[in-house]
RNA sequence: GUGGAAUUGGUGAAGUGGUUAACACGCUAGAUUGUGGCUCUAGUAUUCAAGGGUUCGAUUCCCUUAUUCCAUC
């Protein structure tokens, strides 16, 4: 079956919302954070340790499961879920973000794009009905049209050829799509234009898609204009399909999206920062190589539920990371994606209570001290 | 005891009679938003064992002391 969203409550003072999503795996509540497994595992942790993360939904990457192990495969091991064994939801991107970082302006053309693989340099031709077609055999719960990542700034003039292109990609995609147990989402791009972003929802809802997301963001913009590129796409988007902003993962874009209308959303932060020994904080992220951690027995947050907090300090996760132990980026891992479904547990909460604007302050005044961070730039490379 | 060699940052080390002492590791910070998994960026010896001398100028030459290593009795 497709999957079934089901709008559960408005917040009074916002246009936050919380729903769930029926998946032929499992209900899950919204707003939802959505771990990122690019190659069939969220880098570290086990299948299990994800349901105990309660994060609902993984994503997986078209782009590096096609070049590795391939699609085929996956199909002959009983698609995705069986492969890896995780019997939870699973999206899959489209491959379009990848294309973003991998190819340059002139090797994208209305018939598909050219670009090089990461991996060895093989010259590789991806369009829309490939991308599909993969999915298709991945059989995730929810397949990505494949778009256009515009990158920011961008012209009016190509940001509008980028949008009619990324129309023409999603209807090609479309027709081409053969899954029943599968959906479908439409991308809205449009740069940080109000008015392309206002038609390229508009257009994506007359191809009638399962649900939505938001594309484009986070690509170097300021803060304030990513929140414009929201909020321009969630106001034409239906109430009664999901909106899902893709790759955003911030602990205050994830609470500012929110507050837009945004159901989902997906991004690598958490468990690249663990990689990279940092941790979310209610007080900030902090990095545990510091050597001010080096005796600080006292776990990452005393009010955490997580495996990591109940049961290990600051003093050896620094310990583990310093040395490059593998146990230190899983426990951070595990840590930081936690964060972000309390976070998202919390909203879910202030949209019951409409008090969404009062818990972002409070947010804000904790994490950032009383630093401003709307300035704040996006690092706009992709990879 | 005698003869020889050495002594450069936390570590391994390069180097030169003349402005800021190479490089590597470590260390200290920072970065990271639809993931190219150990990455990237920056900082880290006002000083070359200690003292004295030669010289316009010495970490580089000379002397003394200390320490280490090698050979020999």
């Amino acid at each position: 079956m497709k999957i079934k969203y089901s709008l559960l409550k408005k917040e009074k003072n916002t246009d936050a919302r919380m729903g769930t999503i029926e998946t032929n795996y499992g209900t899950f509540k919204t707003p939802m954070f959505m771990p990122v497994g690019t190659r069939a595992t969220v880098k570290g942790l086990s299948p299990q340790e994800l349901y105990d993360l309660n994060c609902g939904i993984i994503l997986a990457n078209t782009y590096h499961l096609w070049l590795r192990p391939g699609e085929d495969l996956i199909s002959k091991a009983g698609g995705l879920h069986k492969f890896m064994n995780y019997n939870g939801p699973i999206l899959t991107d489209s491959g379009g973000f990848q294309v973003f970082s991998l190819a340059r302006p002139k090797d994208i053309t209305d018939e598909g794009v050219n670009f090089k693989s990461h991996i060895d340099g093989t010259k590789l031709f991806l369009t829309p009905e490939k991308s599909i077609e993969i999915q298709n055999k991945l059989d995730s719960d929810i397949a990505m049209s494949f778009d256009e990542c515009i990158p920011y700034p961008a012209t009016y003039d190509y940001v509008k050829k980028s949008v009619e292109r990324t129309l023409k990609w999603a209807l090609r995609g479309k027709k081409v799509f053969n899954n029943e147990r599968q959906s479908l989402f439409g991308i809205v791009q449009g740069g940080e234009y109000e008015d392309m972003r206002k038609y390229c929802a508009l257009s994506l809802q007359k191809m009638d898609f399962d649900g939505y997301a938001i594309g484009g963001t986070s690509v170097g913009e300021d803060k304030e204009t990513m929140y414009k590129m929201v909020q321009y796409s969630t106001k034409y988007l239906p109430t009664d399909k999901v909106r899902y902003l893709m790759g955003v993962g911030d602990p205050i874009d994830i609470i500012e999206g929110v507050i837009r209308g945004v159901d989902i959303f997906d991004c690598v932060l958490p468990t690249r920062l663990a990689r990279h020994a940092n941790a979310f904080t209610k007080y900030g992220k902090i990095n545990l190589k510091n050597s001010k951690y080096k005796e600080d027995f006292t776990p990452l947050e005393e009010d955490c539920d997580c495996y990591a907090c109940k049961n290990f300090t600051k003093a050896y996760i620094r310990h583990l990371v310093t040395l490059d132990e593998m146990l230190g980026a899983r426990l951070l891992s595990i840590h930081n994606i936690r964060f972000l479904t309390r976070l998202t547990e919390d909203l879910r909460e202030c949209i019951k209570n409409d008090n969404i604007l009062e818990y972002k302050e409070e947010f804000v005044k904790n994490y950032y001290g009383s630093a401003s961070y709307l300035d704040k730039k996006t690092t706009g490379q992709g990879d």
